[in-house]
DNA sequence: CAGATGTCAGACCAACTGATATGC
DNA sequence: CGCATATCAGTTCGTCTGACATCT
């Protein structure tokens, strides 16, 4: 009961080959199917402007920096992300007087009322891809999900 | 510089305003992790070779279109992968006799070798990526997302 | 013939690399 | 001066689209 074995005519999976890597394997197939079905038609925007925003919501005056790092982008990446949020209104770049090399993200009315949308979307495609589990065990998903991003950066714990 | 830890002091950022769609948040940063660490130097190949590998060994005489369903790629992208790993001498196609526009894949000797040491390193990514979590979490983990994966993968991929 | 399977070439998109400007 | 932050341009990577060949 380790791989897929999808349907019909597959032989038997057997005796299991590999224990363990393949939470991984998983993991990957399954955001792969996230990213499939969040679909610009559906959430109104890409999924990474959505989890930029939603950061954003949780984080109301955050270093462009700092952004980066929560969403793992590099920063030449998130400057084209923030230049396309910022064309649509969605958020506001203005410099840290403290530190006037810095820029300090805000969302905006509009980026939340976008945002809400994208949510709903987002609790669709959840709905479909988790469609195999139920309520409690959703919950749990969710808590040893974010527990392993707590945890996942050995050499780039950075605060802020 | 790839982590996050956006709060400060709570383990909620705020009165859980978003209780649900964060799981697909969770999955897609933590596949990015998985991504990222799973590099050609500590595998011996790339992410998605390893994992057409893996599946070829639970299924040793494989129709060419049942590894794309299951790795969730289309058929084109496959074709170069395939190209690749049979350059290699990891695998092997051969015309299916029954219906001579299919090929047959199968792993070689050195596909199963070359999979051993990928298997090794991507048994350490998973143990730095799931360090946050014990072991029987690990293994809930797993069958969680075996089923997530189980119940979304085959019935609804793709709209044709 | 229509339909399925696999192949390839070119377009397209998302990501990384390097160089530049500004401020500390 | 060296270091940090943000930006942009160019390149590279992975994926998708479309045309084609083979076979049932």
């Amino acid at each position: 009961m380790d791989l897929p074995a999808p349907h019909a005519g597959s032989p038997e999976p057997s005796a299991a080959p590999t224990p363990t890597a393949g939470s991984m394997v998983l993991l990957t197939q399954l955001s792969r199917v996230v990213y499939r079905r969040s679909t610009e038609q559906l959430l109104g925007m890409r999924l990474k402007p959505y989890m930029a925003l939603r950061y954003l919501r949780g984080t109301p005056a955050c270093a462009q920096q700092a952004l980066g790092e929560s969403l793992m982008m590099d920063a030449n990446n998130l400057v084209l992300l923030l230049n396309e949020l910022e064309a649509d209104g969605h958020v506001t770049r203005r410099r840290d007087a403290a530190d006037r090399r810095r820029h300090i993200v805000a969302l905006t009315a509009s980026g939340e009322r976008a945002l809400e949308r994208a949510e709903a979307g987002m609790n669709s495609v959840e709905d479909e891809v988790l469609r195999g589990l139920a309520d409690d065990e959703r919950a749990t998903l969710r808590e040893l999900l974010q527990r392993a991003v707590d945890g996942a950066g050995p050499d780039a714990p950075l605060p802020c």
